[in-house]
RNA sequence: GUGAGUAUAGCUCAGUUGGUCAGAGCACCAGGUUGUGGCCCUGGGGGUCGUGGGUUCAAGUCCCACUACUCACCCCA
């Protein structure tokens, strides 16, 4: 049996509602925000996410999709959104069309990592970027937009947790000090860490490794060796989510892995959905435009993984979705029927109606079966005495009532059926 | 890449120290007076017990290998 591939999942149609609830709660949300959706292919040539990412983060150096097509071009599955919505963004110009440039996505991901609770190998993020502005406000409202949208599904064990990581030169100082104060100590860092403090000293805080926790515990803080620039637009973003009455904590020790971000960084962590608790996180990003090639422009952005927020929904039990239903099961009492039926069928659907009967010459209570199992809220039968005088039979299945309907009269059934429950 | 755990019907799982152990519930199908559902009752289909070896008179039940899956590390959404 040739099986789905590892990491990958298959959503099925009885799990599908749970994502159109989801993917239409993030549209509306970034909707009332003025977020306009954006569409980039699956793949782009592989040199976009070395330079977008960077070539020592754990994505692009081991967790990437990488072949080579017949042209011999390198290609990879994006294994996050952010650099091929740059590229769009530089390759159409859109600065030059208006100086903010707000856009949304919903997107398959891929990343070849280890599979487990909360992460997969295609995996589903929603997030949004906002190219063009340096005002920490859009920082904010990133934080925002993910919070709404996560409140409004009615998630309620989170925590949002913002730190700051400065410009470069302000992380370049902090990093020497960093060195400095792990210098004596680096012999009894972890093997990992001990990698780390040469290739990005700063994710030694990512450890959670109690050795490595108790020697970072003293460590220095990047807080406080922030550029005057970013210390205060940190500020500006605490004062606005404290207005917005957002709850969050700084964590100076949270580092983003990628090497793209400036300045803020933000996460909202789930406390019910395992080991892979961060439901969204982001940043700003002010040199990443010009680092693939476009003008010197300021951004910020987030992602949030759709697995594990419906996780989340389903641990948290606040998936409320009211039941699935169709409007009338046609019930045919004799088989010779079946074109009536189906012209009936067709017409009624044509009204804008959810219409459905049997494909399997079953009973007459076989039939009522699957309209009950349908969850139909009526039951249309075509045959009989009735058919006889040209009539035909609706049932409404919750109240048990039916009544005769004339052929010459659907207007009257599709009425009634379409003011069902009023 | 590292570690641990699991592997019996479509699904969730029982199967005691190896000897009627191939089962239950749900789901599915058919019937319960010949044209009408939800509840209930009766019956039915469906599994070479992940695969391959081994121990034994006898193996879902013990041992080994392989494979798949799950969780965790790692990393991140």
């Amino acid at each position: 049996m040739i099986k789905a591939i590892y990491g990958t999942k298959d959503i099925l149609p009885f799990d599908i509602r749970k994502w159109y609830h989801l993917e239409n709660t993030v549209k509306k949300v970034f909707r009332n925000f003025n977020y306009n959706e954006i569409r980039t292919p699956v793949f782009e040539e592989t040199a976009l996410f070395a330079r977008g990412i960077g070539e020592e983060t754990d994505i692009v150096s081991k967790e990437m999709y990488t072949f080579r097509d017949r042209s011999d071009t390198s290609i990879t599955l994006k294994p996050e959104m952010t650099a091929g919505v740059v590229r769009a963004y530089i390759e159409h110009s859109l600065g030059e069309k208006q100086p903010l440039t707000k856009v949304f996505y919903i997107s398959p991901m891929f990343r070849q990592e280890r599979p487990q609770a909360g992460r997969l190998r295609q995996f589903h993020q929603f997030g949004a970027e906002a190219l063009g502005s340096p005002s920490p406000l859009l920082d904010a409202e990133m934080i925002e937009m993910a919070f709404e949208i996560l409140r409004s599904l009615g998630l309620k064990d989170l925590s949002v947790k913002i730190n700051s990581l400065g410009i470069p030169s302000a992380r370049e100082n902090y990093k020497n000090e960093l060195r400095k104060y792990l210098s004596g100590k680096k012999d009894i860092l972890t093997e990992e860490s001990k990698i780390r403090f040469e290739k990005n000293i700063l994710r030694i805080f990512d450890s959670k490794a109690e050795q490595d926790q108790e020697i970072m515990k003293n460590a220095p803080l990047l807080i406080d060796y922030l550029d005057d620039e970013s210390k205060n637009d940190f500020e500006v973003v605490k004062t606005y989510l404290k207005n917005l009455n957002i709850p969050f904590e700084v964590e100076p020790k949270l580092v983003r892995g990628l090497d793209y971000y400036t300045k803020t960084t933000f996460e909202i962590i789930s406390g019910k959905v395992g080991a892979q608790s961060s439901l969204c996180g982001g940043g700003r990003y002010d040199l990443l435009v010009e680092e693939l090639g476009g003008k010197q422009t300021p951004g910020v952005g987030f992602a949030a993984g759709m697995e594990r927020i419906l996780l989340a929904c389903e641990n948290e039990n606040v998936l409320n979705l009211p039941e699935p239903f169709i409007d009338i099961y046609l019930v045919r009492i004799e088989n010779q029927l079946l074109l009536k039926v189906s012209e009936l069928a067709s017409y009624l659907r044509k009204n804008d109606l959810m219409v459905d009967y049997d494909y399997l010459n079953r009973s007459v209570k076989a039939q009522m079966r699957e309209a009950n199992k349908m969850n139909a809220r009526f039951v249309l039968f075509i045959g009989g005495d009735e058919f006889k005088n040209d009539e035909i039979v609706l049932k409404d299945l919750s109240s048990g009532q039916q009544e005769n309907i004339k052929l010459n009269e659907l207007n009257k059934l599709i009425s009634r059926v379409k003011n069902y429950g009023t």
